[in-house]
Order: structure tokens, then sequence, then C-alpha cells
DNA sequence: TCCTTATCGACAATCATTATCATTTAATAA
DNA sequence: TTATTAAATGATAATGATTGTCGATAAGGA
């Protein structure tokens, strides 16, 4: 899980700015993070870091299998530092908080998926949407 | 289910606008269409039809409960006229075919969530990702 | 039929993302 | 260490989907 070498492997360099946006995706790990707000904290680590070259570097991370692409329901895409561990989100609706769901049925699926068609499912995405404890607690209150 | 009575219940008005892109919807059950998609296939319906009222009906029809947002890694919004029966989609990384999946393991997954979590679950999507039998085949000749 | 106002359509504005391109710099070889 | 070269960067323009604006139109009740 070396940046540097990982990039090296794959012929691609190793810069500053890379560094910086990895760095922010590490610290943040398990909180999905829109390239903006990666710009936005990437930039306390290198300051002259262009918003361009935050987008290319999350896509490139993803192709590398460093990053990972979270699908929410909102208009932007969201990255997480690839741990290997699969999971999924639910986001609350209310305060926007995101807990990471490690249940993940989607074994069972694809035999349902197998009993009724002849599709080949290689990748999935599932987002659940509701309320978190803290807004809940509020609400009554 | 009829769309006159639908909107005037609800204080809105019946217009032949409202009507074709329904109209569309209807026709095209189980598949879900992009707003551009919907607009090129309503025009044929009522040919003036312009793109921003498509887009306004799509909402208003969500809204309505007549149609629902379908959500897939795409960058557009898709929608769907809503039967009531609830399902997900598996889309074909290859040429974009969309079947129809029925099986849904949320009920399953809610329970794992209450065991581990105190978030309330109010919507979720899914989607799978993968082949369609017609690539399948394809790709073997 | 007439009025009121919701709705419409054309167009401008916005927002996230991508393409362009001149400049900078990482990495390699001398 | 320095020179070289192509990859990488960042400013800016371009794109594409969606939303806002506003004068014109028309649905539906009086």
């Amino acid at each position: 899980m070396n940046l540097e070498k990982r990039l090296h492997s794959r012929g691609y360099r190793y810069t500053p700015q890379r560094e910086a946006v990895f760095g922010v995706l590490k610290e943040n790990e398990g909180k999905p993070l829109s390239p903006e707000e990666v710009h936005e904290l990437a930039c306390k680590r290198f300051s002259s870091l262009g918003l361009t070259t935050t987008y290319r570097s999350l896509e490139l991370f993803c192709d590398l299998g460093l990053a990972t692409r979270v699908h929410l329901h909102g208009d932007s895409h969201y990255y997480e530092v690839n741990t290997g561990k699969h999971h999924h989100h639910m986001v609350c609706l209310s305060c926007g908080a995101i807990e990471i769901l490690e249940a993940c049925l989607i074994e069972e699926l694809k035999e349902r998926v197998r009993d009724g068609s002849d599709f080949l499912v290689t990748e999935h995405c599932m987002s659940l949407f509701g309320y978190c404890p803290g807004c809940l607690t509020s609400r009554k209150g």
C-alpha cells in the first residue's frame, strides 16, 4: 500500500500532488468524499493543488485499485480509499451523515440472479437511506 | 391510475404535454428512460413539447407517486412509471441493456442493520452490473 | 365566453466534470 | 550533478445535464 511504488510499478510518476490527494483519502478511510472536498483538504498539504489535478488523481487511483468510486443518490461523485474490505453505505436524509454498512447480500442475490437469468453480475452498488441515530433522537426532543 | 384525475386531485392541470410524457413512461414500463429519451419519444405525441417541460413533468410525476427515479451508475437521471411493484436493475456494461431484477433482499438487510446499528432505513437503491446473455454469447463467437 | 393563474417554451444561468495547451517537473541517462 | 524528455500540472475554456427566469399561452372555473 505504498503510493510511490504502486505508481512506479505502473509507469506513473510520484508527485507531491498525488501524495496530497492520496493522503486525504487515507486520513478519511470509510468516509466518502467528493472531489471538491478532497481538493479543499488536500490544499492544506499542497496549497497550489489544482481542482483538475484532484479529479485526475482520483480517477487514476481508482484505476490502480487504490481508491473506489462510491455511488450515492447525489449528483456528485464520491471517492474512498480502497481498504480491500467491501462495504456499502447508509446515508442520513436529514443531516447527510454516512455510516458504513459491512453487511452485503450480494452473494445471495447473485444466486437468485443465476436462477432467474443468464446475466453475469460483475459489479454492484447499493446504498441505504434513512435517518441516523442522532437525527432520530433530536426529532423526539 | 388515471392521469387526469390524479393531477386534478392534487390541484394540478391536465395538459397534453403531461399526457404525452406520461404516455411514454407507460409505454416503456420496466425500462428506465433518461429525460432526453423521454423528450424525444414524447415529441412524437406532442411535437412542440419542450425539454424543460419534460424535466418538470417527470419530477412532478415522481412527487405524485406516478413515476419513480431510477439510480444507475451513469451521470444522467432515469425515470420509470411506478407500477407499485418494487424492483431493481441489472445493467450490461457492454451494450447498456437493462434487465429488471425482481428479487430484493432489502428486508434481510434491514434486519442485519437493526442488529448492528440504530439507523432507520426508509429507502434504498441497488443496481447490479455485468454482462447480459446477448453480449456473453457474442464474446464467445 | 371571460378571467385568473398554472403551465409552457425559449433561453440564460448554473454546476460538476472534461478537454486543451503552454508550462513545469519527475525520472532517467550522461 | 546536469541535461533531457515526456508525463504531469494548472489555468482556462468547453461541455453536458439540469434548473431558473420570464413573457406568452391555455386549462378550467365563474
